[in-house]
DNA sequence: CTGAAAGCGCTTACAG
DNA sequence: CTGAAAGCGCTTACAG
């Protein structure tokens, strides 16, 4: 099928006409270029009786633009980045663009090598959730003509496009309703990062907790892995038997958390609070269900699109857009008013197993 | 600095040589073409120097092959579709390929477009979890010398390449762990669909019921909505209340079935066991854990790069290439022992919300 | 209103 | 061993 395929030259040679007609007619610019009537519905007939498709490689060649948009990420099997890119792969396409991913693994190099890559294919746009310390990387191999809309985190001191989350004040929302709920020692367990959101979010916990006038208790996990995530967290929460309630920073942490506190036979909603930051679906469902932030994702690829689409079609203003938008609480079971120790049912330890 | 790309011809010139040269010793082909090592050196001393990247999209439009592989799932914010996904894209860049994705929202339209996009993209190759019903678009679009390996699904009596599971065994071999454990009341919750891997696993089931001289309890949902899963699984149980274990035959109506015992205050392990065919992280967090049968991911995303680059290197062989790949049961707590009703603590149906 | 033609940056058959 | 040149299929400045 691929070989037989008609050029543009067959179309204009059946025709008797020029390429130059058929191509303003097949784009859209018979108008403007002031085409005959006749000579458009000639062309177009033809076009649609031998279905003529133009060739999208000699057309990207040509024109340098190939209608792809490259997203780029730590890991796309994390529901997170895997819900955004299935709100980005509808709109994108609503549009004729198509989606190219590939995960950095949060690792520089491999980021490095992606925006490489990804340039070197010419997308059109780039979609980041960037690594740190890329910023030279991304500046200097995008080089100012291809736009960027980063996400989920900014470089500070970096100007770009932006889509974000409120994550300080998402964070401090959280703590504070765990705080309502008469929490006293509350931790907060994020990673050792120097990634915005993360170092926001922590912010965020830091404020209420402070204004509250308790003591912040705050773990930041040397991510290594699952395995050693989860016996960290165990460590901690062990060594620090006071704490009542814990808010994760993220829901990698969170499933960690949850491992962790399983491991240690602590009973949630009972034994222990938790929030997390990053709602799943599955945490409707938990027993008892887990009170989360949920990050709007729909609005979040809605922005990131809106952002995209006018740049890639007025690229002159030069001043960066900033969106940042706010999350939602889904408060559950997990995060229940506490109990005293004399209304805890003793029973409740023995089941759950 | 896309602007001022150096092209062949500049190297050609700079050298004192020719474009051939040049391309002859940028695509490894010098020793072939009898170029002699001294130009060999030259050339690449220069490429080195001035750090020149050959233009992808004038290599693509010249030889047809654009190193993009197109991945069309159901939906790729799926755990399943995003994990085989992760594994993809790392193999595929390992081997110089980027992918392409879209999700086809399981609708035959709206795969038909994807795979006319992909193939109008020119991309190298397809992998693909095909909606039923689009095998000849499939075959008119493609055109047959384009390899495509399908997976997680097969269409009866539609020769190609394929990775999938042991659907029937896997499911057979989950219902005998429920009648293993005691269970004599099993229902099997599925779509309706002519999905393959769906009615495999009905098979699965039934085989396994049927031998133990049980009674088959099917129900298929069909599928229109979250909501109305929930409310269908929900009513199902409720009308059936004889039932005392339940095997949901994929990841989301596992999730639809978690919401609605949970609306009935069904205490899972405790009132009714169940298995879920695909198992996700959180199931061995849940309280108490669900046992599940999990596919291997990566040996699937493996056994998918490994036929497709057998294939895009030596696509003469046309015999076609089946791997059906095993399984692995997790089992947990969900699918304990059967407790008679005298050992089940009363208790427990108190807690938990 | 329309067409002849250059040119994008490669690859490769062909000639020597 | 090496190079001049055609050609892939488009777009568009230019001429009329």
């Amino acid at each position: 099928m691929r070989e037989k395929r008609l050029s543009i030259t067959d179309i204009a040679r059946q025709l008797g006409t020029s390429t130059t007609t058929v191509s303003f007619v097949i784009n859209g610019k018979a108008r403007e270029k002031n085409i005959s009537q006749v000579l458009i519905d000639r062309v177009e007939h033809l076009v649609s009786e031998l279905n003529y498709q133009p060739n999208a490689l000699a057309k990207s060649f040509r024109t340098g633009k190939t209608m792809t948009i490259g997203f780029i990420v730590d890991e796309i099997s994390q529901p997170f980045f895997s819900g955004i890119a299935k709100y980005i792969d509808e709109k994108a396409s609503a549009h004729g663009y198509n989606i190219l991913f590939s995960s950095t693994k949060n690792s520089k190099k491999r980021g490095g090598e992606v925006l490489q890559v990804f340039n070197e294919r010419h997308v059109d746009a780039f979609i980041i959730a960037l690594p740190n310390g890329l910023e030279n990387e991304v500046k200097e191999v995008i080089g100012g003509d291809v736009p960027v809309v980063l996400f989920d985190r900014y470089i500070s001191g970096f100007e770009s496009d932006y889509v974000l989350i409120d994550n300080e004040s998402s964070a401090a929302e959280a703590t504070q309703h765990l705080i309502d709920s008469g929490y006293k020692e509350i931790a907060f367990v994020t990673i050792e990062t120097d990634q915005s959101q993360m170092l926001d979010r922590t912010k965020g916990y830091e404020r209420a907790i402070v204004i509250a006038g308790l003591n912040p208790i705050v773990k930041r996990i040397n991510y290594e892995g699952k395995p050693e995530s989860v016996a960290e967290i165990a460590a901690f929460l062990q060594q620090n038997n006071q704490i009542d309630a814990v808010v994760f920073a993220c829901n990698y942490l969170s499933m960690d958390g949850l491992d962790a506190m399983r491991q240690l036979n602590l009973k949630i909603g009972e034994n222990i609070a938790m929030v997390s930051f990053d709602d799943l679906e599955v945490f409707k469902y938990f027993m008892p269900s887990i009170t989360a932030i949920a990050q709007p994702l729909e609005e979040i690829a809605d922005q990131i699109m809106e952002i995209l689409m006018y740049r890639l079609t007025n690229n002159t203003n030069k001043n960066k857009i900033k969106a940042v938008l706010t999350t939602q609480m889904e408060i559950r079971d997990s995060s229940q008013f506490k109990k005293t120790s004399d209304e805890v049912q003793p029973e409740a330890l023995t089941v759950g197993k």
